[in-house]
DNA sequence: CGAGTCCTTGAATACACTCAACTGTGGTGG
DNA sequence: CCACCACAGTTGAGTGTATTCAAGGACTCG
């Protein structure tokens, strides 16, 4: 059990090593949970969760990235979350028979690992760091979502879009001797309906922060940040 | 320990009671708790957390209500939740040293409970339960959260109004023989920080919605809703 | 290399915002 | 008890900015 090898449990003890809920387990203890773990995998455009439908299960991304999504009553898809390696979703229904809240795509291919929920909640009694953990990861997301919810209330888009970019950058950027160079891990598109604008607008927004120098554009799923400290002034104070 | 009476771990102990966090505890437990408790009365219009403000306590609202918010580059203020008897916040301190993401102002006369972080870290290893009630609660303003940023997404503003009475004829509202009658816990003001639109322009819309009889505006604290179904459809379909 | 998808650019429109004046309301003090 | 003041809310007019609709250009993947 505790040797490396290629079984169908240690591959899931992989699987739970990236997960930062389960990071403060024992050896032992990983054991235990990976033999409880369930694994599927999706291709890119695929739903791996509609919203509305019952579920009662967590799933755990261990490769790829996903977005989260609402459709709108206007037509429009506005994205709460990109998940990627190490984020899980399908919590909310721990307790009740709830039915899922938002419609999860896969972004790229991507491979999940799947508890029950029954299986889940034992781990949380019997393990409260996990619990806490579990607190401290939820609490973090609420952080981004309320900071989302203040930065659509900004009336102004070009901060909106400041705000983005910093986003992205802490998380998908490597440094270059160019600048801060951000791997995107939406299309406009879906950068557009994270945003909540309109994907032309958003295309008009970066030309012209392009112009600007502020950005360069290296392809559609780079772009290079010169000066980031120009990007945290156009998203902290506006215009 | 275990009788009523007016002393301060009894007081305390109706304070515990009152929160949905601590429903799963026996009375022994409960007596534990309360003993650890703090209280502290803040005045209509106090501010109860400052925006960034360091923090290392949970505070429970015992009685009145709250709205916790987040001041926006372009200076005007917007509102992420309205708190009234049972809810909590500052969980998102529980492990680091982290600082307030939003301030909180008293709307009315509020008492709150309060409980170091040491204290509540300790409640949460002791009882799982809790650990987990908490993951629902967050879960739950999670869900609410998201929702919201569904609805900034949406352009026709007439869409957001009526999502909004219908979120508070959810939580704020009683049944009387001529519709349901939203108590409202905001202003009109807090109400347009809330939706993340201009005061007149709610203003505006509020007496449109009056014209086409949707609503009735009783005073500036309550609203009249004779036909409910008209405004699940306003905010459902749109226009 | 070609087809389809994604992205950009342009022009006109609509909608909420801003600024400003006005009305109502609640609270204070003479 | 009324006058006054401060504040919240409403209403109006004009402006700006993102949206929409439409067309053209540039990727990407087979």
């Amino acid at each position: 059990m505790t040797e490396t090898c290629n079984c169908n449990n240690c591959r899931n003890e992989l699987c739970i090593r990236k997960v930062p809920i389960f990071s403060t387990l024992n050896q032992e203890d990983v054991g235990k949970i990976a033999s409880l773990i369930n694994h599927r995998d999706y291709k890119k455009g695929e739903t791996i969760l509609f919203d509305g439908d019952y579920t009662d299960s967590v799933v755990i991304i261990n490769e790829g990235s996903a977005k989260a999504y609402k459709n709108t009553p206007d037509g429009r898809e506005q994205i709460l979350y990109v998940f990627s390696e190490g984020d899980f979703f399908g919590e909310q229904n721990l307790l009740g028979n709830k039915t899922a809240t938002f419609s999860v795509e896969a972004l790229q291919p991507v491979n999940t690992c799947i508890l029950s929920r029954g299986q889940f909640q034992k781990l949380l009694y019997s393990y409260p760091e996990i619990a806490v953990k579990i607190i401290e990861e939820l609490s973090g997301r609420m952080a981004r979502l309320e900071t989302a919810l203040q930065s659509m209330g900004v009336r102004n888009v070009d901060t909106r879009v400041g705000g983005i970019l910093l986003e992205f950058a802490t998380k998908y950027s490597t440094k270059t001797n160019e600048g801060t160079l951000i791997h995107l891990p939406l299309s406009r598109e879906g950068i557009a309906n994270y945003l909540g604008v309109a994907r032309e607008t958003l295309s008009r927004k970066l030309g012209q922060l392009e112009n600007e120098g502020l950005i360069r554009s290296v392809n559609n799923k780079e772009i290079l940040i010169p000066n980031m400290q120009a990007i945290e002034l156009l998203a902290g104070a506006g215009y």
